[in-house]
DNA sequence: CTCATTGCAAATGGTTTGCATTGGG
DNA sequence: CCCAATGCAAACCATTTGCAATGAG
């Protein structure tokens, strides 16, 4: 599970080659998200950083999702949790109690996507798959 | 892809199973849930339903989201949708260009969960699939 | 200096809620 | 009759935007 991971250098770069400046509130962002493996929301990233906007917070966030280095996705109940990316492509599994976000890769997802093509009316573009867990320590912890 | 489908009754039966009223206002988000089958936002059920106040949409809407009866998936702009239920388990294929939804089942995948089960840390309880997709009258039609 | 970036606060969009009214059984 | 369901408007929450102030190069 643990594996190649962007750093904080390499979204900093990101974003200097898309042309942004790197500013002392992006770097805070950055450096969060970094701390965070496990996914955060919006929210906690305001709460994080309480010296920095939320404009700004959203608005690098945006960016970096632009830049494809962040990944935001829905939870099962709909609240939408932001997470760094760490391959290419890839998928996420999201705890159904503490809503920890993992990530992994499986090349069989990519290669049943071309054999699914062949039954889709139209052109597959892309794909999102969100697998819903019960995680480990949830799963030793008492109550429901 | 066109398959077995909810029909208007059922959905009213299964509200009464839970102890719902059949109402007329919930007549008419079911009648129109049902013939619209490319997936709709709320917006669009309020619109086609002006007689209906907006609360008593998006609490019917949420009846049958707790009945299993009515999808909700997120767009990849992150614009919500809801598209009746066709199969107990099945997946989305979403057309990037014009937003209309279409559903598939594939027991590969089925297996395929069970096989990621053993790289994953904890218990899988389920999972989202979606498929974006340009679809044919996109892939046909000029512009972009 | 100049233009991108910031912070604030107000606006937005989607959804929910309080509450008095209505209507089905 | 009674309680579930409705409609309205106000409340809510996450996110976006207008705009003047700021700051990096």
């Amino acid at each position: 599970m643990t594996t190649t991971r962007l750093s904080e250098t390499d979204l900093l770069t990101t974003l200097e080659d898309r042309g942004c400046r790197i500013t002392g509130p992006r770097r805070d962002v950055i450096a969060l998200l970094e701390r965070k493996e496990a996914g955060v929301s919006a929210e906690e990233v305001c709460a994080g950083l309480p010296l920095v906007g939320r404009a700004t917070i959203y608005r690098t966030l945006k960016l970096l999702l632009e830049a494809g280095v962040l990944c935001k996705l829905t939870l099962p109940d709909g609240a939408p949790k932001y997470t760094l990316a760490r391959f290419d492509h890839h998928h996420h599994t999201v705890c159904v109690r503490c809503g920890t976000v993992g990530d992994f890769r499986d090349s069989t997802i990519e290669r049943l996507m071309r054999a699914i093509g062949a039954d889709i009316p139209g052109k597959i573009v892309g794909h999102r798959l969100e697998v819903f867990i019960t995680c480990q320590p949830c799963l030793a912890s008492p109550q429901s």
